[in-house]
DNA sequence: CCTTGAAATGAAGTGCACTTCAACTCACAC
DNA sequence: GTGTGAGTTGAAGTGCACTTCATTTCAAGG
C-alpha cells in the first residue's frame, strides 16, 4: 500500500472520471505531486478532497465557491477532522434553505393541483423572491425579473 | 384588456425575459400567432403555459421533458385545470425524490460532521447508487461510476 | 530492451438554457 | 407623416462542468 495514487487509481477510488480530476486541478481544487516522467502522484488526503467536492456539488454549491472554501483550510497540515466539519457545517444553511423551497413547492403543488389554479394571478407557486435561484444550469446574465401580475 | 398579449406583456406578466419566451417557441414549447407585420401575439392561455414551464423548471424538470409533457395536452381546446393537474402531478414523485434525497444528503452530513469521517470509506453520503443524478448541468457523457472503495 | 497499458498536454467539442448583437421592421401616439 | 420604443431574425456568445481527441511520453513486467 503506497502512500500515493496514481490519477487512474484516485479516479477508481473517487469514482470521478480522470479528466474532471485534471479538470479540478486546473481549477486549483485538489493538487498533485509529479514523478520525474510528469505524470501526477496524489496524497491520500486528496481522496478526501475529491469526496468533500462532491458531496458539495450534491449540495448545489459551484466549483468555484468549493474552491474558496478549500482555500480556507490549513495549509502546511493535513486537515483535521475539525477542519472538514466546519466546511461541511458551512454548506449545512444552503442545504435546508433547498430543501425547505423544495418543499414549499411540493406543498403548493398540492394545493394548486386542488384548485387547479398553476397562474400568475396570486399563486404561491409562482413567487419570483423565493424562488430556487440558481437551482439550474443556464446563462447567468439574466433580465431582473418584473414581479409577474394577475392573468 | 385585449385578448392577446404583446411579447413584451407576457414577458413583464411571466417574469420570463423575451429571448426566453423566443427561445421556448423555438423549442416547440409555447406558440404565437402572428400579426400582418410579423410580430407575435400570445393567447391568453399562454400565460398558463408559461406558468409550468417555469414551475417544472424548479422541480428540475429539462426543458425537452417539459415540452413532452406539454405535448400532451389535448389539442384544439384550451386545457382545463384537470389537464393541469394531471401534469402537474406527473412532476410530483419527482419532486418528492429530491426532497428525500436532499434530506438525507443533511441527515448524513450531520451525522459525518460528528464523527468527521467524510471519507470514501462506507459513508452513506457518497453513495453512487443514490445520487442526486441530474441535479447539476454539467455534460451528459459520463463515464459509468466505478464503486468507490475504501480509503 | 521492448512492449503495452496508463498518463500527459492543449485545443476543441458537448449539453443545457439562455443572452447578446446587428441590422432591420412594426405599431402607435402625436 | 414621423419619430420612438418595441419587435423581428439568424448567428454567435456565455457559463458551467466536463469530455474527447490526437499526439507524445512514461512506467513497469517479461
Amino acid at each position: 500500500m503506497q502512500d500515493s495514487l496514481t490519477i487512474g487509481e484516485l479516479s477508481v477510488r473517487s469514482g470521478v472520471a480522470p479528466s474532471a480530476l485534471r479538470y479540478y486541478e486546473r481549477l486549483g481544487l485538489i493538487r498533485a505531486d509529479r514523478t520525474g516522467g510528469n505524470q501526477r502522484r496524489y496524497a491520500r488526503a486528496e481522496l478526501r478532497r475529491v469526496a468533500f467536492i462532491r458531496i458539495s456539488q450534491q449540495v448545489g454549491v459551484s466549483l468555484d465557491e468549493i474552491r474558496e472554501a478549500l482555500e480556507s483550510l490549513p495549509g502546511g497540515r493535513t486537515p483535521s477532522p475539525q477542519d472538514w466539519e466546519r466546511l461541511s457545517a458551512s454548506w449545512r444553511g444552503r442545504l435546508d434553505e433547498r430543501i425547505r423551497l423544495l418543499t414549499k413547492l411540493r406543498d403548493d403543488l398540492d394545493g394548486c393541483i386542488g384548485c387547479g389554479c398553476l397562474s400568475l394571478q396570486r399563486c404561491t407557486l409562482y413567487n419570483p423572491e423565493d424562488t430556487l435561484a440558481g437551482e439550474g444550469p443556464g446563462a447567468r446574465l439574466m433580465l431582473p425579473r418584473a414581479s409577474p401580475d394577475g392573468e
